[in-house]
DNA sequence: GCAGATTACGAAACGGTTTTCGGAAAACCT
DNA sequence: AGGTTTTCCGAAAACCGTTTCGTAATCTGC
């Protein structure tokens, strides 16, 4: 029987590592918080009776003085998505080294939900909030009058004096466009997915900035837009390769369209990257290693983007708040599907 | 600027609405929890003194009195992994619903980091642990003197005692072989992953028993292991292909091997589901979708399994414990790639 | 005007830690 | 030995905001 409320062990206080040692309870907290007064034996002697009652210190009444909970709450709207656990993680990762916690919540997108647990959560006295988004669109703030800082990661708050965190798609086109131009390629298709994404849109315009920058432009001048999906990158390099039989590089808006394309190109006979490279964007790794061949792809470093973000809310409740948007820049993963044109 | 921790507004207290309402601070409270004892023109007026202020009274304020913090400690050994999501999607959801709010730490398959977190959460005085595992196979318990109740979820605990939730992988396995032979296919191949994976072995071990209910037996006498790759499923597939010509369907041990499966198969001429059927593993959405046809899969129903979790362990906290594993069942998810046998 | 019901209030309790401050014991010096 | 300093330890207050208990005040009906 798992171990009942009734029958339990008690949790054991610094009461009982007091006794234990034969001190007091001031002395023991004492010895264990490293203050000076307190004999090194008796320190000893208390460390010991902590260790052997496993003695873990009670967080919420050490708090009670400092007004502080040591515990940040964490909202995010996309749980089962794949973009907010790699920031997720990344936060978990800045919190675990110091002793804050975090109090999880999924508002699955719906804002009346969101409301509902930012209020549980300040309810919980909270030192701070984390908000993730689902996607990288600008979304509507909380408000500056909450009693707690805010951090929003991924998914920009659309008040610049909030404090927010998220990639910077134009920069991650400009690398791809660059790492296809370093390449050789020279006629370059755009294929992306759904263009209500502001990422989409950005990630094109770094791209053609790019090749503006090396005297080229998009292949059919315009980037194509679709879903983001396999099949629409199948068929998209179908209608590139039906109008541009001498396309040498697709930049793909995701790795699933990349799949998608890469499915084509060989189905045409195409070889990749002998006659076009192709790249992807997220660095999907289960979708990236497990192509043929193996697909180049673009990170967005989420894990620092949600280290930085946690960073940046530690340092407001620290009483540095910082205000404006910071931007994560990607990196280039290169694999397979792209390589020097021979 | 954030709102910084100097100048923010306070946070309102009860005492706050009580001021604003005019009564006493014990007059509030009993107004705000539906108490008798109030006139019903004091309670509204406490009302909207409450909504004015934005009112959330303090949890752990409240839980003093209890004995309860309202929290549950949820360590999860695979946040970055897909199984560990959902499991955390379905406890989380059954919390939202009642007023108990998540600690998330991830321990990321470290012994020594779990008994850490523990730790740091009991120091939270939780009300009780929650332990996701990264892969199905048992693992060690966290003992039997735990101050609070725990129950296991995806990974179960080796000791029978213990409070655990898995998926029944012999009866996917099961289900699949099942639906197979439904459709009329009669030499069915079984391709699978990491023999070391319990999951596989289990897995297979169900549609052996499913096809010698049928009166069959796996094609060539038993499943092949590997890796839980695309690359696998290829090159598996182009195998049995060059010893069984004639295979009518492949049961593969995952998604992703499924997926190679149809590559080879297509790259083949091989018609699915006309020639071969295919069954895949997991019902990983983005996997299964995009794949050419669509993948039939086994879901796990791994939301089910976090929702049982989590009310296995609210019933443990209301002093009615449970002891032993129990099983969630998995569900066909029929899409394109198997259909009766013309 | 009085019993009984209703409504409101002051104060205690809840929890475990940190911290302050006073005092005891030991060490040191003359 | 006596005085002074240093070292070490313990009792008790403080911290938070809520709930609840006992009691007082007000109202209702006869």
């Amino acid at each position: 029987m798992q171990a009942g409320s009734s029958s339990s062990p008690k949790v054991t206080t610094l009461a009982d590592v007091a006794r234990l040692a034969g001190v007091s309870i001031a002395t023991a907290s004492k010895a264990l918080n490293g203050r000076s007064q307190v004999r090194e034996e008796t320190r000893q002697r208390v460390f010991s009776a902590a260790d052997q009652l496993q003695f873990s210190p009670n967080v919420l009444a050490r708090h009670l003085l400092s007004g502080r909970s040591g515990t940040i709450g964490l909202v995010t709207h996309d749980l089962e998505g794949r973009f907010s656990i790699p920031t997720l993680m990344g936060a978990e990762d800045a919190m675990g080294t110091g002793r804050m916690s975090v109090l999880l919540c999924d508002a699955r997108g719906d804002a009346l939900r969101e409301r509902h647990h930012v209020q549980a959560l300040l309810g919980r006295r909270v030192d701070g909030l984390m908000i993730v988004g689902a996607r990288p669109d600008p979304r509507s703030s909380l408000g500056r009058d909450l009693p707690v800082p805010v951090v929003y990661a991924y998914a920009p708050s659309e008040d610049p004096e909030d404090a927010s965190v998220v990639t910077d798609n134009v920069a991650a086109g400009r690398i791809g466009a660059e790492h296809m131009v370093a390449c050789g390629r020279e006629r370059i298709a755009v294929i992306t997915g759904d263009p209500t994404y502001g990422a989409a849109q950005d990630r094109v315009t770094g791209a053609q900035a790019a090749l503006r920058d090396a005297g080229l432009d998009i292949l059919g001048g315009s980037a194509l837009f679709g879903a983001w999906s396999e099949e629409w990158g199948r068929s998209a390099t179908a209608m590139v390769l039906g109008q541009h039989r001498d396309v040498d590089a697709i930049i793909c808006g995701s790795d699933q369209i990349a799949r998608g394309a890469l499915d084509t190109l060989r189905e045409r006979g195409l070889d990749v990257p002998g006659d076009v490279a192709v790249l992807g964007h997220d660095n999907w790794e289960v979708l990236a290693t497990n192509a043929r061949p193996t697909l180049t792809s673009i990170d967005m470093n989420l894990e620092t983007l949600g280290r930085r973000a946690a960073r940046r809310l530690f340092d407001a409740i620290e009483g540095h708040p910082t205000a404006g948007v910071e931007a994560v820049q990607s990196r280039l993963v290169p694999r397979g599907s792209t390589a020097p044109k021979a």
